[in-house]
DNA sequence: GCTTTAAAAAGTAAAAT
DNA sequence: ATTTTACTTTGCAAAGC
């Protein structure tokens, strides 16, 4: 009997050790990345269910706390990208994304699918770009859905596209750098994403 | 559907000499720091085998089971003609088979996502949905134009049944729609 | 866990031209 | 600005760290 209660009590406080200390991580990244508390409140809940599931064994806390985080901004729709959050971990974006996948397989989170639309807000305010500008990406993006263009596709490239898009027909015109830039693709991906929206969704521009 | 690679263990019940191979056989690389076994390059039929000093190998590259024991065969011929003693006969067994199919379709992958059990679909770490399938035991990487890769079986006949499995679930979920132009074929 | 080998899918990236 | 090369994902064995 007071063994048993023994063994309970030494695996609740290696628990509690790990938390806490998992807790500091994900303040100090989640404040990094300036997420509101929402988010760290989710991604606090998903950790802890990791912990209780033996997850973290073999792995850093930082690597598993980056995961949480990242599977609580999908969850609740806050667009970041797994290198922005990896950034500020002494792991690199692949062991993350590991444990990202580790989470998803083992524990009963529901991520939904990644949607562009959620990156246009993000890439839109860094840019500057009027309320309206943001609202036309967004419908781009919804058609090249309709016509299955984005399938497979990095959805921070989709929206970046569509951004470039509706920035140069609602006279707001940014280069494809800086949109690259705050997106987190290279330009290379800009261009390919916004030559088959243009061809596809047969968008004329005016505005040279 | 074709098959694209063969990955095989071959047990020859004698313990090798790797650094006298690496001495007497040409174009082999053995650098056990870095990894214990010796590597060896087949040109015809074009497969890399793993040779260690257990007497196990490991041959990957082979397209089809005829490849892979005519490989086999090579490979003992050609280490035979080096001067290395091999005796009796290799047991063969083929670990995992990697192919690739064309359904001819166009997939909603979104949707799929939604549908199926046990897969992943995350489009910014690999355009593929990953379903991982029970029976039989194979992992399908699927497409959104319709081809797939199939791997983790351990026969042929896994890799068909997997492929018509698959087909006849996103058939079912109304995940699959024609294509219209199938275009190419020209003279 | 890692190391090494092979091969496909489609997307993205980086380096070369 | 295009082309080439390379890396992302999946499965698996081998022996040793």
């Amino acid at each position: 009997r007071w063994r048993k209660w023994q063994i309970r009590a030494r695996i609740q406080s290696s628990i509690d050790r790990n938390l806490a200390q998992a807790m500091n991580e994900l303040e100090r990244i989640g404040n990094l990345l300036g997420l509101p508390k929402s988010v760290k409140d989710e991604a606090a809940l998903i950790y802890r269910k990791a912990v209780e599931k033996g997850l973290v064994r073999g792995r850093s806390i930082e690597s598993v706390v980056a995961a949480s985080i990242y599977a609580s901004c999908r969850r609740i729709k806050i667009a970041r990208t797994l290198d922005e959050i990896a950034q500020y971990t002494k792991a690199n974006r692949k062991e993350v994304a590991r444990c990202y996948r580790l989470l998803l397989r083992e524990l009963n989170v529901e991520v939904p699918v990644s949607d562009p639309k959620d990156y246009v807000t993000r890439i839109g305010s860094l840019l500057g770009l009027s309320g309206a500008t943001m609202k036309l990406a967004a419908e781009i993006l919804e058609k090249a859905k309709n016509a299955g263009l984005t399938a497979g596709k990095d959805p921070a490239g989709l929206a970046a596209a569509a951004i470039y898009i509706a920035a140069l027909m609602n006279d707001e015109r940014r280069t494809q750098k800086e949109i690259a830039q705050v997106a987190g693709v290279t330009e290379v991906t800009v261009r390919n994403r916004y030559k088959e929206l243009i061809q596809e969704l047969k968008i004329e521009i005016q505005n040279q | 559907m074709s098959i694209e690679n063969i990955v095989a263990t071959v047990t020859l019940d004698q313990q090798l000499d790797l650094y006298a191979m690496e001495r007497s056989v040409p174009n082999v690389e053995y650098d056990p720091d870095q990894f214990p076994g010796l590597i060896f390059r087949l040109e015809s039929p074009k497969v890399t085998s793993l040779i260690f000093k257990s007497g196990k190998m490991v041959v990957t590259g082979a397209k089809s089971t005829e490849e892979l024991i005519k490989a086999v065969k090579r490979i003992i011929k050609t280490l035979k003609k080096y001067g290395i003693k091999i005796t009796g006969k290799p047991k063969i067994q083929i670990q995992n088979i990697v192919a690739s199919a064309n359904m001819h379709v166009h997939v909603n992958l979104d949707k799929a996502a939604f549908l199926l059990e046990n897969n992943m679909y995350e489009p910014e770490q690999f355009p593929g949905l990953i379903f991982r399938m029970d029976d039989p035991r194979v992992v399908l990487l699927i497409f959104s134009s319709g081809k797939m890769v199939i791997t983790g079986a351990k026969r042929e006949e896994e890799v068909y049944k997997a492929v018509k499995k698959i087909f006849d679930k996103l058939n079912e979920l109304d995940c699959i729609k024609p294509i219209e132009e199938e275009e190419e074929l020209e003279i």
